[in-house]
This record gives C-alpha cells, structure tokens and sequence, in this order.
DNA sequence: AATCCGCTGTGCAATTTTGAACACTTTTCG
DNA sequence: CGAAAAGTGTTCAAAATTGCACAGCGGATT
C-alpha cells in the first residue's frame, strides 16, 4: 500500500455512518483498514438485504472502477469503528497501473469477492432457509476470529440474520431455538457456535 | 487480444461439451469468440442450477486466476458452436502484467460480472419467482440481441429456465402462459418479449 | 420505581412453493 | 417412417414460508 503512494487520505468512520450510499455517484473506492462494516440494498419495497460483511484488508465500493461513472449499488455502513485509505479513482487507476503488487492485490479481492457472491447465490438458490441461516452463523463464526474450535459471534439482531439470510425475523427466531435444543449454538452473552455440528449438519 | 500474444491455441467446443466442469483442477482461463455458453453449478443432492450465461467477449472460468490452485467452482458448458482462446494461468499472469489494455479489458469484465453476479443474488433475496422468471427472460432477451424492440429469444427448454430462476419446471411452465394471456410473450418459434410490458410488471 | 423501547419467543392463518404425477405434443435419430 | 426421447400444460396434496399479532424480558431513561 505504501509503496504505491496511497497512504495519503485516511479516513475515520463512526458506527452506523456510511461510506456510501445506494444511488450516489460512484468516483472513489476505500480500503478498509481496521474495523467492520457492512453492505445492504434496498429495494424498490422497503425491504432491507445484507449482501455482505467486510472486514481489514478488503476494498469496499469497487463499482466505481468500472467504465463509465456509474452510480453506488448498495449502502456501504460501519458496524464498529473504521479506519480506511480513500482513494480516487483516477488515482487507482494509475496506482495499479504502476505496482504489479497492487494490481495483484485488488485483482486477487475481487475474484474472491466474486467467487464469494457467486457462492451466495448458488446457497440462496439451492438451500432452504434454515440451511442457509446455518451457513451464515458458520461465515460469520470465522468471520469474528478465524481458526477458533468454537467462535463467538459478536453481537446480531435477528433481524439483521434475517436480512442476510433472505427471511423474515420470526423465522430466524424458530430456527435459533431450534439450533439450540440441537446443542448447535449456545446463547451466553452473544452466540457460541459449535462449528463441527453446524457444519455436518449443513452437508447433510 | 493480438498484442497480447495471446492468439496461439484457439479451441472448438460443440454443443452440450464441456470446457470445464465443477470439481477439475483450475489451471487456464478461457476467452470466448463466438458461440454461446453456460455456467452450471450441481448441488450435494443432484439440482442444477444455472448461474450465467456467456458470449463473446467473455472470459470463463476466472476462478483459475485466484492465488491457490484452486478447482472448477462450475461446470461451463456450450450451448452453441464455440471458438475461444485457451490461456494457461502462468501466461495470462504474463500478460496482464505486459499489456495495461489487457489487464484493463479483465478487470472490466470481472468487475462487470462481480456486480451482475451481485444483481443476481439481490434479485433472488428480493423478488418471488415469477418476478425472477420475468427478470431472465428480459436478460436473456437482451443477450440474444441487444437493442431490438421486440426481441427472439432462441430456444430455451423450460427445465433451463427454471434452472436460472431457482424454481421448479411445472412453476415455470405456468407463469410463461400467464406472461402469454397478459401479452407480456407470445411463442411463436421461439418466445417473443415486449420488453416495455415486461418492465412494468418487473418493476411493480 | 415506573416507563419506554428494542429484541426475542411463539402461535397461526394465508400464501407460495415444491415435487411428483399424467396426458399430450414435438424433436430426434436409427 | 416410426419409436424413443425430450419438452409442455396441468393437477394436486404436502411442505415451507410469510406476515401478523401479542406477550415477556432486559436495559436504558426520566
């Protein structure tokens, strides 16, 4: 990042503030460098989608490379504290123009992205909704702090599950209570989450 | 493409074969031509489903180019007759750093398809199927020829289509003749769209 | 302490979706 | 050609999902 000469614009951003919102002009992307924040739309109804979280290391608002000046596509909000580097496009452009190691970086983000997206339509496209709240516990579980036997996730509302999973709040509710009588989550003070049976269970 | 010297190994794929399929290690990317193809994803429990559609112009099978090798995510299947370029990994590396136009033509293309993908997903978190089935068609639609008023789509099985849209066939098959008493289609040797009607009904 | 407020656990009727049938109609191909 | 295969229109009961509604339960506010 340094060597690219990108450490100059760093920004500060609050919880529940935005990096962006939905329908704005799109003309600089950031790179998050500590902190959490999160992506929604919103539809043409009302309803509220969560299509993503992010974390240090990944580059938020990417639209704004593509061709023409296009327009932010979704909401960009902090969900704790948040430091990150905002860089114009036109300075993106000519950073990754001349690093290869920075071209490399963003490429490597966005495949992954990608690759991420496309497994979330495929999960909302094949799984029932119980099965995709299971896999939302389990990327969120590694999302806090990876590698750990058995994760606590920070602390959620059951609507914003519901926002991410693609359901409503009662049903979050019915299936957590589920997952607990089945010992797959404990609640105690945020959500402990047992990957191995979550993860046999969403296999099948 | 030439400047990049990249023209070397061009391949044929008839209709129905494979350039890859789900699961196969992931060492080269593919430049389509000409022809048509599709992205497929197989479920644990044996459901397909449809999550792209290709043309010329389009890359397949990025996930190659992410760090690790890594496998085949989907399967990419010809629809139609296809001619395209077959690059190994380490060459497009080679070429992405050698040519600025090069890395810049995949970088539009996978942020163009990140965001599509995104669409996708949002659209499915969103709609209710029949809306889904309105939005393919419209996008098929719109792939088959660009522009047209009234445009033909080819020859798509309901199967197929109900594979895109993440429903059932019998869905499909009543929601095209309610589209058809609403004027929305009309079949005649392959199904006809007045787009501006389509529109309405997608956008509530 | 009393009150407000956001989050959660439940219940239930209405609606949507699935999945599997079955009868036809086209296509494909030996 | 004619049989086999593929695709289509339609049912229908079972299952999943939605949309409300209401009650309890802290925690914060005054």
């Amino acid at each position: 990042m340094a060597t690219a000469g990108l450490g100059r614009k760093i920004i500060q951003v609050e919880p529940r503030r935005n990096f962006f919102a939905q329908g704005e002009p799109a003309d600089c992307i950031f790179y998050l460098q500590t902190g959490r924040a999160k992506l929604t739309v919103i539809s043409k109804s009302g309803k509220e989608a969560t299509i993503a979280l992010l974390g240090p290391g990944d580059f938020v608002g990417e639209e704004s490379m593509a061709g023409t000046p296009s327009l932010r596509m979704a909401t960009a909000t902090a969900i704790v504290p948040c430091t990150a580097l905002k860089i114009e496009r036109t300075e993106m452009i000519r950073a990754m123009h001349q690093e290869y190691a920075f071209s490399d970086l963003f490429l490597k983000f966005l495949l992954a992205r990608s690759m991420r997206t496309q497994a979330d339509l495929v999960d909302q496209l094949f799984n029932s909704s119980e099965k995709r709240l299971a896999r939302i516990l389990l990327l969120m579980a590694e999302f806090g702090q990876p590698g750990e036997a058995e994760p606590l996730i920070p602390k959620i509302s059951q609507e914003t599950l519901a926002e991410m999973v693609g359901t409503t709040r009662s049903r979050v509710s019915f299936f957590m209570n589920r997952f607990r009588k089945l010992g797959f989550i404990t609640y105690n003070g945020g959500i402990h989450v047992k990957k191995s049976l979550l993860n046999v269970f969403l296999h099948d």
